[in-house]
RNA sequence: CGGGCUGUAGCGCAGGGGUUUAGCGUACUUGUCUGGGGGACAAGGGGUCGGCGGUUCAAAUCCGCCCAGCCCGACCA
């Protein structure tokens, strides 16, 4: 017992708003621009610890567990079993899998005092494979489904927007093992429902795009996004069929025109660097100029050739070509092998280069393949060649889709206009088929012996930002309006006036309702209280005032409703509780 | 990582060409009155003026360095 009869001595679940520790903050500072940060912060859900850290107040900490029990149950309707695995990892796991290699500064990585090499876990596939590596030990307990709400921790290079990007953040975070591809692709569209079902609870327009895998490797994978001039995503939308993907992987079809190829020709192009100045230079459309980008992978060197008037999707180009990692040469390094940035080309490379211990590989873009007659460089400075033609004056290792799907391109599947779009992520979902198995040395004896790797899903799901997401979603000039499933309470009462009277009614009423309720017992005006239960966004407010108590009954108002409800004190929490399922559904 | 902007009370801001006690609104404390949309009056408390160093008899104010926060950008040859 902490102390008898003080402000702790209370054994029910009730919350009195004198005694939360929390604060309203009635001006946005000025540095805060995001709207859920404004109001998350305003409506003291939480406060700023450094950049990208945030501490999370007892009315953001109960919003996140309401966010979890929500998940939670659709996890296990999945047939998930929650586990909770340690926030750091021994970094050998991370260079047995490769992703050691891959992952940059955005993982940290630090010695403890016996000298071992342990990294801040920024996701947690590596660990999982372990777990499962040890205990389950035979194909005849899969498929399995673990799933974790876990902090964790990406250095990333800019935090911004209150909860949209911290470096640090609680993610829930699901891995599944199948015995076969055709296992995991049954179970991958249950998860894709689930999330669904997750965001409508939460009020959040998400929308599924197709996405690039990044770092977690394997073939596909889907986001959950939800549009917002505050993301720092982009999407490619049809609004004709609604194909949306995101921007590094999306396609897209472009017009190339029709001519009859001629005569290669040799310009001089002065001082242009860009293709807009070429262009502007030589009175030449942008689209009938070609360009390349030097990419270099260990001892690679690639030359990723496009339209002048498009840009390279790395992404793309990566998985065309299927390389972990893929990096834009900077000048330094173009220099260093002798190229020259402004003017490199697949024609006319330098012998050296070509004589190097280095493999040297060019890959062309399929509108370059299509369209006749571009103006290139040559490696020679000031100087471009026209009317060059692919398979006639020059030719790719590859030819491929590597370019990005700008505005203004036709929909591959109905011809429709695509668009971009900002958006926000909030829940990604990846067939990682077998590499992870693989790579770790998870592998199990099927029915006929044979030894094989399971395939792996592996779906997340940040916390803060869906909070984030959900206040940016549903709020207006007051403050949030929670979803009653995600309130941090669902009632505000308050009583109007200080008559011991009232009071003595509110107690009760605040004890039957007990942890659904936040009762406003402080000594201010009723206005100020009204703004306050707006801003912190509890869904239902109970009124009382001597008008109504003198014949047994309090005001229900659902937030932004004009009229009220008179309800029976008597029995308020059978009625209220009778009520909901019509409330909610409003 | 590069560029820009900003640091004065919890928050929003003023002062800023060098001068004695650094101010306003709000928030906070105490009291009285009030009570259906941030109420009124009165009395209070709260500041190493982001930090360090320099110039000076004297620095929030002038100079230098650093730090922090926010915003934008991060290579398309």
């Amino acid at each position: 017992m902490l102390c008898q009869g003080g402000p702790f001595s209370s054994t029910i679940a009730t919350m009195r708003y004198s005694r939360l520790v929390s604060k309203t903050i009635r001006e946005t500072p000025k540095s805060v621009r995001v709207p859920s940060h404004a109001l998350l912060l305003r409506g003291g859900f939480i406060r700023p610890l450094s950049q990208g850290l945030f501490s999370y107040l007892p009315l953001g900490t109960r919003v996140v567990r309401r966010l979890k029990r929500l998940i939670r149950e659709e996890m296990i309707g999945l047939g998930g079993q929650e586990v909770f695995l340690p926030l750091t990892n021994p970094r050998q796991i991370w260079i047995d899998s490769g992703r050691d290699a891959i992952y940059g500064e955005d993982m940290i990585r630090f010695e403890v005092r016996s000298g071992k090499k342990l990294v801040l876990a920024p996701t947690h596939e590596e660990a999982m494979v372990e777990l499962v590596k040890s205990v389950v030990t035979s194909y005849r307990e899969l498929p399995v489904f673990l799933f974790q709400f876990q902090t964790k921790f990406r250095n990333e290079e800019r935090p911004r927007g209150g909860l949209i990007r911290t470096k640090e953040f609680v993610m829930k975070d699901g891995y599944s093992f199948h015995r076969s591809f055709t296992e995991l692709n049954n179970f991958f569209p249950r998860v894709f429902e689930a999330y669904t079902r997750i965001f409508q609870a939460c009020r959040v327009p998400a929308v599924p795009a197709e996405s690039s895998v990044g770092m977690m490797m394997g073939d596909r994978s889907y986001e959950f996004l939800m549009p917002t001039e505050h993301g720092d995503d982009l999407v490619i939308r049809c609004a004709g069929c609604g194909y949306t993907a995101n921007a590094d992987v999306a396609v897209g079809d472009l017009d190339s025109p029709e001519e009859e190829p001629g005569e290669v020709g040799r310009v001089e192009t002065g001082r242009a660097h860009t293709m807009e100045q070429l262009s502007g230079e030589l009175g030449v459309p942008r689209s009938r100029l070609a360009k390349t980008m030097v990419y270099s992978h260990d001892d690679e060197l690639i030359l990723a050739v496009v339209r002048g008037d498009q840009e390279v999707s790395s992404e793309k180009l990566r998985a065309l070509i299927r390389r972990t990692s893929l990096q834009l040469a900077d000048r330094d390094e173009l220099q260093f092998h002798g190229i020259l940035a402004d003017y490199v080309s697949p024609i006319g490379l330098p012998v050296d280069i070509l004589n190097l211990n280095l493999s040297v590989r060019v890959i062309v873009d399929v509108v370059v393949e299509r369209t006749p007659n571009l103006t290139i460089a040559t490696n020679e400075e000031g100087v471009h060649l026209t009317n060059v033609n692919h398979g006639r004056d020059f030719s790719g290792e590859i030819t491929g889709d590597i370019s990005r799907v700008l505005p203004g391109a036709r929909c591959h599947h109905c011809g429709g206009e695509l668009v971009e779009e900002r958006v926000l992520e909030l829940g990604h979902i990846f067939r990682l088929g077998d590499y992870y198995s693989r790579r770790l040395k998870l592998s199990f004896a099927d029915a006929t012996g044979r030894r094989f790797h399971p395939v792996m899903g592996s779906y997340g799901l940040g916390l803060g930002r869906l909070m984030a997401a959900v206040a940016e979603a549903n709020h207006d000039k007051r403050g949030i309006n929670w979803p009653p499933a995600l309130a941090p309470y669902r009632y505000f009462l308050m009583a109007i006036g200080r008559s011991a009277k009232l009071a003595k009614i509110a107690e009760g009423i605040h004890e039957e309702l007990g942890d659904d309720v936040l009762f406003d017992d402080r000594r201010v005006s009723i206005s100020a209280k009204f703004k306050d239960a707006d801003l912190i966004g509890v869904p239902y407010r109970l009124i009382l005032s001597h008008r109504t108590a003198e014949r047994g009954e309090v005001e229900l108002l659902a937030r932004g409703m004009r009229s009220p409800r008179r309800l029976p004190i008597r029995g308020i929490a059978a009625t209220l509780g009778d009520l909901a399922e019509e409330l909610d559904g409003a």
